[in-house]
DNA sequence: TCTGCCGGGGC
DNA sequence: GCCCCGGCAGA
């Protein structure tokens, strides 16, 4: 379980998770479930998933694609199959190209086998990096493997992964279980690998980010994520609509981090229109980019600097952007213009969910406590929900201003302050309402601003506009809670008959 | 009838 | 800008 696991922090596996779709779309049999748990580490295997594999050899036959790696199996060579659940040696036999089939005399079993040619790696290949026919081949070899050896894959130990980190892991992993999400373990791990397999593609089919070069393979396994090919071809037409629907290139981005982000029911979103396009929080950037490895490269190269050495820094940029979600004509518009900051990007209808910023493990910089991860559950959005419930911590601050609201703002990283405050309540008040709201403030890089002014930077989008009163809220207000003799315990709101500031509906 | 709060006005 | 209140509308 802890290599399952530290597999799975190593590849950012918990983006990787949420691609798997919905089991219940390709049940996979038990032996499968189990050859694919086994297989997760195996750099060159490619998910069986036929689609995959077919978006596979489409982008691997396109020029320029790197970090790729053609494979021919010429009789006698000594291969790797998975048969029986289990690793086993055996020697090509031959290759059918036609069927990409591969018949492997399995030196243990003492028998002879026809398999998938993915499903057959070279052994040379584990160790250094042997007769594998050079990339330029190109054409006229049908057979290719994706090989992340030319991605700086960090190197983690396996078993020695931080106790953080697992837990984060588990409570990540156990979140994206919902019923629609799960997916056998053997799976996930096996698409942690399918996906690194597909990284090489998946970076460069992203044309729509300014690009840095610095691709660490780290990031790439956690951006690669959505194969656009869930292991099932009666995908629900979410995947096929997101996923195929729209050839660009970062087809499937969105299929998967943000689900997994909300953990929410796959129908959730992705309506035919919607597209959901991820934007750069850094200040004065506002870059919106169609995927999420191009928001994260983006942010990283840009803004974080590449600091690919210190693991202090990994993963921040998830604290740097954010999923919007865009009409499809709006995304296109935007993409089109992702090469200029489009910090107005008017038609956004609405931040689906809320930053990552403000999700609870801020970069360690700023974290103060230990390694547990507060909350966690209750900050993981679920998209609209959590806007419209009662009390709901998402609750954009408004822009009512009939009282001061003190505020304090938690520096979440150097530049996002995690704003909280709550009405003026009385001490006698203060109790029954925490936290009131919360709204992202941005601090100009060169102005840092002190840590606990209470003044809220970023509000919510207007009001809209609210010609029709606005309908009655089911929260108690001062009035009722304090009862009119009590009236100087009222917000100031309630006070002067304005909309109670307090118990916000 | 009570309650929440919008809109307007006085200071 | 602070404060108050008439009056509307929903409960």
């Amino acid at each position: 379980m802890a290599s399952v696991l530290s597999r799975r922090l190593g590849k950012r596996s918990l983006l990787g998770a949420r691609v798997l779709g919905p089991p219940g779309a390709a049940p996979p049999s038990e032996p499968q479930a189990e050859l694919l748990d086994g297989v997760a580490p195996q750099p060159f295997l490619v998910s069986k998933d036929t689609s995959c594999q077919e978006q596979l050899k489409e982008v691997l036959k396109a020029p320029g694609t790197s970090g790729l790696q053609q494979v021919a199996f010429q009789p006698g060579q000594k291969v790797y199959v998975w048969y029986g659940g289990q690793e086993c040696t055996g020697l090509v036999e031959q290759h059918s190209w036609a069927e990409d089939k591969v018949t492997v005399w399995l030196l243990d079993q003492k028998l002879q086998i026809c398999c998938k040619a993915e499903e057959v790696w070279l052994a040379e290949l584990q160790g250094a990096f042997p007769q594998a026919p050079p990339p330029e081949q190109g054409s006229q070899a049908p057979a290719y493997r994706p090989v992340s050896r030319n991605i700086d894959v960090p190197k983690r130990k396996s078993d020695a992964v931080e106790m953080d980190e697992m837990m984060a892991a588990m409570v990540l992993t156990s979140l994206s279980c919902s019923p629609v999400v799960q997916s056998p373990p053997g799976v996930e791990a096996n698409f942690s690998a399918s996906r690194q397999a597909c990284d090489p593609w998946k970076e460069s089919g992203d044309v729509s980010d300014s690009g840095s070069s610095t691709t660490s393979g780290h990031w790439s396994a956690s951006s690669g994520v959505s194969t656009p090919s869930p292991p099932h071809p009666q995908a629900s037409p979410k995947y096929l609509g997101d996923a195929f629907g729209s050839p660009q290139t970062d087809h499937g981005f969105e299929t998967d981090s943000d689900a997994f982000l909300l953990d929410e029911p796959a129908p959730r979103k992705r309506k035919n229109s919607v597209k959901v396009m991820y934007k750069c929080l850094w200040p004065n950037c506002g870059k919106v980019l169609r995927s999420i490895v191009g928001i994260k490269r983006h942010v990283k190269a840009l803004h974080l600097g590449d600091t690919v050495d210190s693991d202090q820094f990994k993963r921040e940029e998830d604290f740097y952007y954010t999923e919007v979600q865009m009409k499809e004509e709006a995304a296109v518009a935007a993409a089109a213009a992702a090469g200029t900051p489009t910090a107005d990007l008017a038609p956004i209808p609405s931040v689906t969910s809320p930053p990552l910023a403000i999700l609870p493990p801020p970069p360690p910089k700023a974290q103060t406590s230990g390694p547990e991860h507060p909350g966690l559950e209750s900050y993981l959005p679920s998209g609209a929900l959590s806007k419209s419930a009662p009390g709901s911590f998402w609750h954009i601050q408004a822009d009512h201003a009939y009282q001061a609201l003190p505020s304090f703002q938690i520096p979440v990283s150097p530049h996002i302050y995690t704003s909280i405050s709550w009405a003026a309540a009385p001490s006698t008040a203060s109790s029954l309402s925490p936290v009131r709201s919360r709204s992202l403030s941005f601090s100009e890089p060169q102005q840092p601003p002190p840590a606990m002014k209470s003044h809220l930077i970023v509000t919510s989008p207007p009001r809209a506009q609210s010609s029709a009163r606005k309908a009655r809220g089911e929260a108690k207000k001062c009035r009722k809670v304090y009862g009119i003799e009590h009236r100087d315990q009222w917000c100031t709101a309630c006070r002067w008959k304005k909309a109670c500031q307090r118990f916000l509906d």
